[in-house]
RNA sequence: GGCGGAGUAGCUCAGUAGGUUAGAGCAACGGAAUCAUAAUCCGUGUGUCGGGGGUUCGACUCCCUCCUCCGCUACCA
C-alpha cells in the first residue's frame, strides 16, 4: 500500500510575483506544505523543501506599465516582500528562487526543445490583430468593431452581441484596439501547442495509481474528473509578448513560453539552483530523477489542473523521449480556500491582511496555530478575527502556556530551578507516558495524511491531558506531605513540556525552539526528533531558564482595532483610481442621453440579470433590455424616471430586441444603482 | 440559464465499501481545585444530520425532487 520512499520532495505553489502574499494563500498551500516538511523533518526522513516567485505573465507586464516602471522592477520588489513574509512566518524552504534567473531559463528552454525535437508540438499558424503602438497581438476580447454579418459598430471581438454570431476577429470591419483605440493591422503568427489530448488516458491511468497509493483528497479528484469529463484540449506554449521565457528557435524570436509551461518548471529549476549553492551540482537528480523519492506538491485549489494534469502530461513527454526520466506528483494535496470573515480576499476592495502587516502585529506562532486549526482540508473555511483571538487566548495562552507556566514556575520556587529527581513512577506516571506515545504515533499518522488539523488537535488533547495530570498529582499539596512523589510528579511534567516542545513544533517552531533553551540551553529541537517523545532526556539537577510567557492573551481593544479597520460603507479601502483614455467634446456629444419612464418592466425568462423595460421618451415608446434583475424588481421601476443612451445601436439579448441603455451606477461589489433625476423632468429631455 | 461544490449542536467544523444511543473544539450552564498568564480539571446536548419522496430489515451516508448559499460560466449594468 504505501510504498516506502527513501527521499521526499515537497514543492508549494510558486507565488505570483504581481503582489503580496495574504492569509489564503498561507491556508491553501504553504503552511500545509511546511507542516508536512517539519514533521518529516522530525522523523529523520531526507526532504527537500522547494519554492520560489513566479515571475512572467502578462499581468506583471500591465502592474509595470501602470507603474512606469519595468516588469523586472515589479518581480523584484515582489519577490523581496514575500521571501521576506515567508521567513517571518517560519516557512522553512530549503530554497526560494524565482523564474527569472537565468538558470531557470535554461532549464524552461532545455524542456521546451526536447519535447518540440521530439515533434510532441503541433504548430498552428493563426491571423491575429496587432496592434502597433502597443507592439503587441490582441487578444480577441481586446477587439471591437463593426459585425460584418449585422454591422452592429460594436461587435465584440469573439462574438457580436447583436446577431449573436461567433467571429474571428479579423472579421470585423473597422476593427480598433481596446487598449490604445488604434487601428490593428492583420499579421499572421505561428503558435506551437502541446497536445494534451493525448495524454488524457494516461493521466487518468496515473491518478488512479496513485490515489490508490497514496490516498489523494476527494476535493482534488472531483476537480480532476470534471476536467477529464470535458475533455482535454490542445493548449498554447507560445505566447506573442516580450517578458518571459524567450522561445529558442529563430522562427519563434519575439515570442515567450506561456507562463503556465515555464511556471511549474520553477520547480525543478530551484532545485538545482539548492544544488549548485551546495556545491553539489547532480544533487537536483537525486530527488527529481529518482524512482524512490515521493513527490508531494502542495497548492491552493485554483492550481489543480496544473499540477494533476498539464505538469504530469509535460513530465510524460519528457520521460517518452528516453534519457532521464522524472519523477510525477505521488499526491497533491489541494486546500480549499480560506475566506476572511465570510467574503473571499479581495485585493482590490481591500479585503482581508497580506502576511507582513498581520505579523507586524502578532507573533508567527499565534497565526500558524490559528490557520492549522482551520484550514480549508476539505472545504472553504473562514478567518475570524474573534475566533483568532479565542484560539490564541483559550488554547494557546491557557491550556498550552500556561502549563508550561505552572510547571517551570514550580521548578523554580520548589526544586531550585533544577530538574528534579524521578523517583518511583507510579500507574498515572505510567499512564500519562503512555498518552504522551500515543500521541506522537496518531499525531504522526495524521501527518503523513496531509489531516493537519486533526494532528494538532490531537497534540492540544495531550496538553489537556498533561494539565489533568498536575490537578491529580496535586504537588502543591505532596511538596510538604510528600515530597518525593512531588518531586517525581514534576519530572514527569518537565518532561511532558519538553515533548510538547517535539509535538507542537511543526506547528509552533517558534515557541518550540524558546522551550527547547529553556529546558536545555541551546535552541534545535529538531536533533531529538519525533522518537523521543516518551523518552527522559532531561539530567536531574540541571538547571533550567527563568519561565517566559509564551503566548501573550490579545485584548478585546486589539482585536476590535482590526474589525473597525475593515472596509465598509464608513470606511471604504481607497485604491488608485484608472480611468479610461481621454475621449474629445465631440466624441461625448455623438451620444445622446434622454430621460425616459419606465411604463412596464418585467422579467427575460431564463435570465438571471435581464429585465424587460418598456420606455417612454417623448413621443417615443421603445423596449430596453437592462441587466439589473439581481437589484431590481420589475416593480420597483415602473413609473421612475431612469436615464437611457437614446442612440446606442440596437442590440439583442437572450432573444429580446434591446434599443438603448439604461444608465446605472455599480461599485466594486456589483450593486447597482439606477440613475434617477433628482427634480421631477419630462421624459424625452436631454441629458448633458 | 448551464456546470460544479456545499447545507450536520448557538459558533467553527469532523463524519462514504449504508448498521449499535451522530462526534470534536469553542461558547453556555453546574461542580472540584487554588501550583499557574483568574489559568486548570470534571460533568451537562429533546441536533427535524436543509425540506419532501423513494430503495432497504436499516439512510447523515444511495436514488429522485424541491429550497437556500458559494464558485466558474452565459447574459452584461
Amino acid at each position: 500500500m504505501n510504498r516506502q520512499f527513501e527521499k521526499i520532495l515537497v514543492t508549494a505553489a510558486l507565488p505570483y510575483a504581481n503582489g503580496k502574499i495574504h492569509l489564503g494563500h498561507l491556508a491553501g498551500a504553504y503552511l500545509p506544505a511546511d507542516l508536512y516538511v517539519r514533521y518529516q523533518r522530525l522523523i529523520k526522513r531526507d526532504v527537500l523543501f522547494i519554492c520560489g516567485s513566479d515571475e512572467h505573465g502578462v499581468p506583471i507586464t500591465i502592474t509595470a506599465e501602470q507603474e512606469k516602471t519595468t516588469p523586472q522592477a515589479v518581480v523584484d520588489r515582489y519577490h523581496e516582500l514575500n521571501k521576506k513574509a515567508f521567513e517571518q512566518f517560519g516557512m522553512s524552504f530549503d530554497n526560494y528562487s524565482r523564474t527569472s534567473l537565468p538558470l531557470h531559463h535554461e532549464t524552461a528552454k532545455e524542456f521546451f526543445l526536447k519535447l518540440f525535437n521530439a515533434g510532441i508540438l503541433k504548430e498552428k499558424k493563426e491571423k491575429q490583430l496587432y496592434d502597433n503602438k502597443a507592439d503587441m497581438f490582441l487578444p480577441d476580447r481586446y477587439v471591437e468593431g463593426t459585425c460584418p454579418v449585422c454591422s452592429n459598430p460594436d461587435a465584440r471581438g469573439d462574438q457580436c452581441e447583436k446577431c449573436g454570431t461567433f467571429l474571428n476577429p479579423i472579421e470585423l470591419k473597422n476593427p480598433r484596439s481596446k487598449i490604445t483605440g488604434e487601428t490593428p493591422s492583420v499579421k499572421e503568427t505561428t503558435h506551437l501547442y502541446f497536445p494534451l489530448g493525448d495524454y488524457q488516458k494516461k493521466l487518468e491511468e496515473y491518478i488512479s495509481a496513485a490515489d490508490k497509493r497514496d490516498g489523494w483528497k476527494e476535493n482534488v479528484l472531483q476537480y480532476c474528473r470534471s476536467w477529464f469529463k470535458e475533455g482535454l484540449q490542445d493548449r498554447a506554449v507560445t505566447r506573442d509578448l516580450q517578458w518571459g521565457v524567450k522561445v529558442p528557435l529563430s522562427s519563434f524570436d519575439r515570442k515567450v513560453l506561456y507562463v503556465w509551461f515555464d511556471a511549474v518548471l520553477g520547480y525543478i529549476s530551484s532545485t538545482k539552483e539548492i544544488s549548485n549553492l551546495k556545491k553539489k551540482p547532480d544533487m537536483w537528480k537525486e530527488y527529481w530523477l529518482n524512482p524512490s523519492t515521493k513527490y508531494v506538491a502542495f497548492i491552493g485549489k485554483d492550481n489543480v489542473v496544473f499540477h494533476c494534469i498539464v505538469f504530469p502530461a509535460m513530465l510524460m513527454a519528457w520521460n517518452e523521449q528516453g534519457g532521464d526520466q522524472y519523477i510525477l506528483p505521488e499526491n497533491v494535496p489541494a486546500n480549499e480556500f480560506l475566506n476572511f470573515e465570510g467574503q473571499k480576499f479581495s485585493k482590490s476592495r481591500g479585503w482581508g491582511i497580506d502576511v507582513d502587516e498581520f505579523l507586524a502585529e502578532f507573533p508567527a506562532d499565534d497565526l500558524r496555530y490559528t490557520l492549522t486549526m482551520n484550514l480549508p482540508e476539505s472545504r472553504d473555511a473562514d478567518f475570524y478575527w474573534k475566533d483568532f483571538q479565542a484560539r490564541v487566548n483559550n488554547e494557546l495562552a491557557d491550556i498550552f502556556g500556561n502549563f508550561v507556566n505552572r510547571t517551570v514556575t514550580f521548578v523554580h520556587k520548589n526544586f531550585d530551578g533544577k530538574v528534579p529527581e524521578q523517583n518511583k513512577l507510579r500507574a498515572e506516571d505510567e499512564q500519562i507516558i503512555f498518552l504522551a506515545k500515543r500521541c506522537a504515533v496518531n499525531a504522526g499518522e495524521f501527518f503523513e495524511k496531509y489531516k493537519f488539523r486533526d494532528a494538532t488537535l490531537e497534540v492540544m488533547n495531550l496538553t489537556r491531558a498533561a494539565n489533568k495530570y498536575f490537578n491529580d498529582n496535586e504537588p502543591w499539596k505532596t511538596i510538604k506531605s510528600d515530597p518525593e512523589r512531588c518531586s517525581t510528579t514534576l519530572n514527569v511534567c518537565l518532561h511532558l513540556v519538553n515533548w510538547l516542545a517535539i509535538l507542537f513544533e511543526p506547528v509552533l517552531p517558534f515557541t518550540s525552539e524558546k522551550i527547547w533553551k529553556l529546558l536545555f540551553h541551546t535552541n534545535v529541537p529538531n536533533d531529538a526528533g519525533w522518537v523521543s517523545v516518551g523518552k527522559f532526556l532531561l539530567q536531574s539537577g540541571n538547571p533550567i531558564n527563568q519561565p517566559e510567557i509564551l503566548f501573550n492573551k490579545i485584548e478585546d481593544e486589539t482585536i476590535n482595532k482590526f474589525i473597525s479597520q475593515l472596509p465598509n460603507q464608513q470606511n471604504p479601502a481607497l485604491k488608485p483610481m484608472t480611468f479610461k483614455p481621454t475621449v474629445s467634446i465631440e466624441d461625448f456629444q455623438k451620444l445622446d442621453f434622454r430621460i425616459a419612464e419606465v411604463l412596464q418592466a418585467e422579467k427575460v425568462s431564463k435570465s438571471e440579470k435581464l429585465l424587460k423595460l418598456k420606455v417612454k421618451i417623448g413621443s417615443d415608446e421603445r423596449q430596453v433590455i437592462a441587466g439589473i434583475a439581481l437589484h431590481y424588481k420589475p416593480e420597483d421601476l415602473v413609473g421612475k424616471k431612469i436615464v437611457v443612451i437614446a442612440n446606442l445601436a440596437p442590440a439583442k439579448l437572450m432573444g429580446q430586441e434591446s434599443r438603448g441603455m439604461l444608465l446605472a451606477a455599480s461599485d466594486e461589489e456589483g450593486h447597482l444603482a439606477v440613475l434617477i433625476p433628482e427634480k421631477i423632468v419630462l421624459d424625452g429631455g436631454i441629458v448633458k
